[in-house]
DNA sequence: GGAGATATTGAATCATGGTTCACTTGTTGT
DNA sequence: ACAACAAGTGAACCATGATTCAATATCTCC
């Protein structure tokens, strides 16, 4: 959030930082209408990967591995958008997109969870909220210096501990984990 | 970080602001003396929770339990340290901050891993990573509204999400789960 | 084509908050 | 007691970067 300046946003955009305003009350109303954006495009994402499986549990991995994936893709923008405080009015923002996602996995977790009879029955919203911190600070961390092929084994890991987690401990022999085509 | 001032801090220490620049060369420098102090602390916690028990598998537990009830206790702060991002010369100090309390995730998991034979072979320091990113999101996200007894259950639930990603899915039944002192 | 509306510009203004420093106050050693 | 030094003060200074606004350019429609 420090880190976007007006100036620099403006440029890019091709126009004078003044016009800028003509469009956005403020630096807040901008980074929110920005935030809402991607916080859109990521959960359409999650629910398309999560719909087209064919049931409830390996929705559920599907929907990890393609934050996962996703998160990699655009790694600063996604940490940014999920982790990064800011100040109150943008932080309000924020915490919607937070809240989404573990919506959505929570909703997918319940699924798998009630349906399949796969998980042990467990707090589905706290289990949202720690997959999401597993997974984001899994492909973060550790991930700044390394680029190319690591990234997939990154990924697969991440994704059974996360099954793990939540319960499925045979996940690979389920044939939950796939490959999955991984950002260019 | 933002949210440290010069002049409150300084209020608070019931001195003037001047004064502080006779003992810190900046306010990063203050924030970074303030990290390392928290960082040293906790980690020692954390060192004496594993020593203390009696097996490498329970010695893992106790340490994520104790960080739990820890960062409870001093929510805001410990979130602060670790996961709220700053100004680049900061940064460097909590990376360092973030990075202890990992290596010695990672030493316990490979620890419990190798001789109690306990866990499926992993990336520890993947795992620590996650391991780390579950706890902080578990506990300070759902939990900003709330106090006193739920608390309990949180880090029990949490433990058994975190022992379940390392590979243990009867914690429980192996009576490493135990009923902690939380802080009151 | 031109009047009026609308959009753009970018330099000036403003707010915030860290940092400096001339000065005052306290401490120590002889 | 007093000189020399150390510590503390807080108002003034400065840097940063968001915001404003009078001037200018562009568009729209009769």
């Amino acid at each position: 959030m420090a880190a976007v300046q007006i100036a620099p946003v403006a440029a890019r955009a091709g126009v004078a930082a003044g016009t800028v305003y003509r469009y956005f009350p403020g630096k807040a109303d901008l980074v929110a209408a920005l935030l809402a954006e991607i916080s859109a495009r990521e959960i359409t994402a999650l629910r398309r990967a999560a719909d087209v499986a064919p049931g409830p549990l390996s929705a559920l991995s599907a929907m990890i591995t393609t934050f996962a994936v996703r998160a990699l893709r655009d790694r600063r923008l996604i940490f940014a958008a999920i982790a990064e405080p800011v100040d109150a009015d943008l932080d309000a923002e924020r915490l919607k997109f937070r809240k989404a996602i573990t919506v959505e996995f929570a909703t997918r977790i319940t699924a798998a969870s009630a349906g399949g009879n796969l998980l042990p029955e467990q707090d589905s919203a706290l289990a949202a909220a720690a997959l999401l911190g597993l997974l984001v600070e899994g492909l973060v961390g550790p991930l700044a210096p390394n680029t190319a092929s690591r990234e997939r084994d990154v990924v697969q890991s991440l994704t059974l501990i996360a099954l793990r987690a939540l319960g499925v401990a045979d996940a690979r022999a389920r044939g939950l984990v796939v490959q999955t085509a991984l950002p260019v």
